[in-house]
DNA sequence: ATACTTAAAGACCTTTTTATCCTTTAACGA
DNA sequence: TCGTTAAAGGATAAAAAGGTCTTTAAGTAT
């Protein structure tokens, strides 16, 4: 698809940790890989990348968990994708040519960059947060009921 | 990225094609695969699922090669991306959902739909003998010079 | 202090994708 | 009809993605 596994999860795990965290607030790995579906420990390894990168913060020991404060609430999407898969998606071509230029396009190039700027523009203008509102007010979900 | 590798080839290779194939005019994979910079044996292979989807002709034997004749040369693009990548791109959550509905919508839903539709429509409207065309006329590239 | 809980880290395994090679089959020309 | 040529097809290999498990160490409560 679009993204990889792992950039799907990424998002899921950061919009329900938006909606159910805080500050003093903890989830654990459990709670947030049964709530959006996903494999426990791939959203362990997924989360410590988001982690490293500060999109996400996280606390060891008793009653540790991870939590988004609010700052990393008002993140972007786009961040998370580009932490997990790279800008190869906003920048790249999309037939697979070395790079993507307008000196020498690929023949998909001109309509192509309608569509990604498409996706660049929603992904930078939806926050975290954002989409976690429509998850608390029970207009939208993480995963098959 | 968006595609897979294999299908990225296939569309620079039917596009390929288009431009310098026709009824009586074939072209062999050595030269199919050069021109659009892509490995030998799998251009080879990803051509023949395309045969045999009747997206592409062949012909064996001496003097052989595989063309596009002009029904195949007014094929959408989007035909050669479902014929090798299937239509999840197309159909599928962009978060990784079992499903994508209006029921059951995750939080990007709303939004991804006018994205979706957008490639859809590009890669429906846009066919391949007319992005053809920009390849014949020199404005438009396969490969990195 | 120490015992316990939980994230971090990383080794490991599986599956899929990408890529190569080699044998078989079919078409055509001489 | 024989030999050449090129696609078809199967089998294999390497690399990347996806997923699991075990160990380590940080922090907390007692
Ligand atoms: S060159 Fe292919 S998308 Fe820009
Ligand atoms: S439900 Fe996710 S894109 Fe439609």
């Amino acid at each position: 698809m679009m993204f990889s596994k792992a950039c799907e999860y990424a998002i899921r795990a950061a919009i329900f940790l938006s909606a159910n965290s805080g500050d003093g607030v903890l989830v654990g790995i459990s709670d947030i890989s049964s709530e959006i579906g996903a494999p426990k420990h791939f959203t362990a390894k997924i989360l410590q990348v988001l982690t490293r990168k500060r999109l996400v913060s996280s606390q060891k020991g008793v009653n540790g968990g991870f939590y988004l404060d609010a700052v990393q609430k008002g993140r972007p999407v786009i961040d998370i994708v580009i932490a997990i898969d790279g800008d190869n998606i906003f920048k790249g071509c999309g037939l697979g040519l070395r790079e993507c230029s307008e000196k020498e396009p690929c023949p998909l190039h001109h309509k192509f960059l309608a569509v990604r700027s498409g996706l660049t523009q929603l992904l930078t203008e939806s926050t975290i947060g954002s989409l976690a509102h429509s998850l608390e007010s029970g207009s939208s979900f993480l995963k098959k009921s």
